[in-house]
DNA sequence: GGACATTGAATGCATGCGCATGTAACTTCG
DNA sequence: CGAAGTTACATGCGCATGCATTCAATGTCC
């Protein structure tokens, strides 16, 4: 009935739901705290920044990401609202829009940065992932 | 500036943020597609089942789940809507609800249980954690 | 060129979540 | 006993998400 490799697994999901829950809300909270915005937000201005043109397409960003197409359009939205990124028209592809980074973006992705990894290391251990 | 130490982290953390992503879309889409419930209604249906009386108070329910007070509420709320559970008074402490398994509810929990095993199997490997 | 399919993004809608609050039932302590 | 504080659960509200749809711009095929 049971086999012991589903109960495996099972431990293995719990474990990752257990992690998952506790950092991301500790992450989320210390995000929207210290810096005014979410974890998808912050994603966003990650991938922004690792991208060495720092400008991207909606399309290729969604990709990055693991989020839909809408809830990316509305998160690139607040992001705009707020300043930290601006949207530009692909001349290339009418339909595109690009999405750059500002300086407050850079900025204030900078400084969230410092927030999450603080997170990240207070409870993720390096070596030996638990989970 | 950038300690190694901290890339790891945030190496874990894409990681285990992709592993999440993956298994519960695929989880719940799995459960509402085949049994018309979702994580959260399964997990709480996984709880009473575990439960040796298959009878539990809200509240410690609520413990053993990562789900706020009130979103175990609704939860609780749908599972009943669908005859899956029962709420019944507590005669010692009248404050608390009681919830308890239904004979439907006993069913659907033990096929989907089915569903979920072979989703974690499919995405989940069990020993070797890559996450 | 013109009809039809496809693609990139925005948006209406339904749903689930957390926070803050409300209400009823306990508990404590004078 | 009775007032004040605490606990258990429900609910109003706002927000983020996904799905389905829409709209404009491209691409394709004849």
């Amino acid at each position: 009935m049971s086999d012991p490799g589903d109960d495996a697994v099972v431990g293995r999901w719990r474990d990752l739901l257990a992690c998952y829950s506790t950092v991301s809300c500790a992450l989320d909270r210390a995000l929207q705290d210290a810096h005014g915005i979410g974890m998808s937000e912050f994603e966003a201005l990650d991938r922004l920044v690792d991208a060495t043109c720092e400008q991207r397409r909606m399309h290729d960003l969604a990709g990055d990401m693991y989020l839909s197409q809408s809830a990316l359009s509305r998160t690139v939205a607040r992001l705009e609202r707020a300043g930290l990124v601006g949207r530009s028209m692909c001349a290339d592809d009418r339909r595109a829009i690009f999405v750059t980074l500002t300086d407050a973006g850079r900025e204030r992705h900078a400084s969230a940065r410092r927030t999450q990894r603080a997170v990240l290391a207070e409870h993720l251990v390096p070596e030996r992932a638990e989970v």
